[in-house]
DNA sequence: ACATAATGCAATATATCCTTTACATTTTGA
DNA sequence: TCAAAATGTAAAGGATATATTGCATTATGT
């Protein structure tokens, strides 16, 4: 599966979600929902994240071999 | 928009559309439709790209000022 | 020339991204 | 404590990524 780490670089520029997104032109749930893992966004998206987070794509985003849990509902 | 070299690299390791499709778990429409532009694919298989091409996603892939062209269809 | 591989392209269907709107909860600061 | 900011979350809908199938065209090798 896919993980980042945009909440930890997020925080270390001591940015807002709204204030992130507004960077790089989305909204502020879309940039909640990627922190949680729930969207993999386009590379599109990616770069400007990177670019906003000053750090390449592969420091925030990454595979791994986990699988993806179950369908987000807690049992 | 997002422009890429997916050709050029794809190219420099003699690899067709098909044999890299199946190096990233895609289908080799997905592959074309990327090279070409029509498609920004996700992180994800940004990342699988990139490895499979030993580079780094921005090698790949990167954002210009240029606009989207029309729609496709010739005049 | 011929067979085969590679590529282009189109239509349809499904999955997922991303937005908008809305409301609840948590955190922060004066 | 109180107000404001930040975050969590959800539903509905538009936009787009990706798969599948199929056929046409171009390139490659013998």
């Amino acid at each position: 599966m896919l993980e980042n780490k945009v909440r930890e670089l997020r925080a270390r520029y001591k940015l807002s979600q709204t204030e992130l997104a507004n960077l790089v032109g989305i909204t502020r749930q879309t940039v909640g929902l990627i922190e949680k893992g729930d969207y993999a966004p386009s590379v599109a998206l990616a770069l400007k994240l990177a670019k906003a987070l000053q750090t390449s794509v592969e420091e925030v985003f990454w595979l791994t071999d986990k699988q993806e849990g179950g369908n987000g509902k807690h049992a």
